[in-house]
DNA sequence: CAATTATGCGAATAATTGCTCACATTCACA
DNA sequence: TGTGAATGTGAGCAATTATTCGCATAATTG
């Protein structure tokens, strides 16, 4: 039961095999969507790639690194994402900054649904990477920033937990088939504001 | 890519080979929980179960019959304990009565945690299970006949949003490694009686 | 008690998969 | 233009895995 190692091998230094090393992630990407994380074996993933598997091997040691890479990807996209959404909700309402940034999350959920799903689970039986953890924590502070912004007391905590819901109902709304994106988005915006309109304290047993 | 079968192959009749049959599907629990679903071969759990091979291909097809039925059984746990959650709080108010369930899936999402979550994993991954569906939407029904007690309108939307909610909530803390269970109960009614709350209307764009 | 049925066994086989390596091709650069 | 570095190839070996099948043991039944 070693540990996979997640790193790619070496980063390619011509344009022909950045292509290569492209055409590799997209290939898993589409297999992964298509078929799930069982079907994804390294010779599949190469020859879906119109590539020889010893190419494959010259940049990722194994297909967890692809996952990893994948996974690193995607996250990458989703912080860059909300920060332009915050950027875009300064100066704005409270509720109106949610609604963005609840827009933006929902957007990135959209693009690749199935991959974005299949990454998710995926990353939970993966070695936790370090670049991923650190994204991830970047994700809540930002959104973190944005309460503390207004005046929000315990943004960090709250940070978490609203990120939390917002995973939640949008991951179940999406897998469930919701069409209706824009009624999805304000539930999603009911919950948010919600959380944070409600009293933090009350009686636990 | 034949779809893999998910019905066990036969029911044991004696109480010998029920004893079997419970030692495959623990044994399969212990790997999932402490390796992942990557490490989960019959011959392994077979093994583990003090069983050969062959005994655990006469009641199970192949491996993820094994997780189709360790999933069936979670779900069935989910279902009784809500059920019996909701059953008492009846004649309560609204917000005990959310307490009291918020409660009973955090203790059902306590007892096996990484198993909760390795299984959750598998399900996305495996061909829809008729019996795993019927649990799903009575999980709903339970939460939406609570509502519409409460005269809560749109019951049956507002529990699929509830329990989305609920679930990426509980599942980001307890991975998160969060101790203070009543803390994050607190946190949960506030999730919950916040949605039920906010104002169901708003513009988007 | 047979005789029938249920249960259990595990070596052996077939198929899949990860990964390497010896060799070919292309590129960068003096 | 030539030479070393970078890149690409894919047959094939090693290891893993799923699954079967002939046979042994235990329970049940009549």
């Amino acid at each position: 039961m070693t540990e996979p190692e997640l790193r790619p091998r070496k980063t390619p230094l011509q344009t022909r095999s950045k292509a290569t090393c492209a055409a590799v992630l997209e290939a898993a990407a589409r297999i992964l969507e298509a078929e799930g994380s069982h079907a994804l074996t390294t010779n599949r993933v190469a020859e879906r790639a119109g590539v020889s598997v010893g190419s494959l091997y010259q940049y990722f040691p194994g297909k967890e690194a692809i996952l990893a890479e994948l996974i690193r990807g995607l996250r990458r996209d989703m912080v860059l994402t909300m920060r332009r959404a915050a950027d875009l909700g300064r100066e704005e309402s409270l509720a109106s900054t949610v609604e963005l940034m609840v827009a933006a999350a929902l957007e990135h959920h959209l693009t690749r649904p199935e991959l974005a799903r299949a990454l998710e689970r995926v990353e939970a039986e993966l070695p936790v990477d370090a670049e991923t953890r650190e994204l991830k924590g970047e994700l809540r502070n930002i959104v973190a920033d944005v309460l503390a912004g207004h005046g929000i007391a315990d943004a960090e905590s709250v940070a978490f937990d609203l990120v939390a819901l917002c995973h939640g109902l949008s991951s179940a709304a999406i897998e469930a088939g919701e069409k209706d994106i824009n009624g999805l988005t304000l539930r999603l915006k009911r919950a948010v504001l919600g959380y944070l309109v409600a009293e933090p304290a009350g009686t636990s047993r």
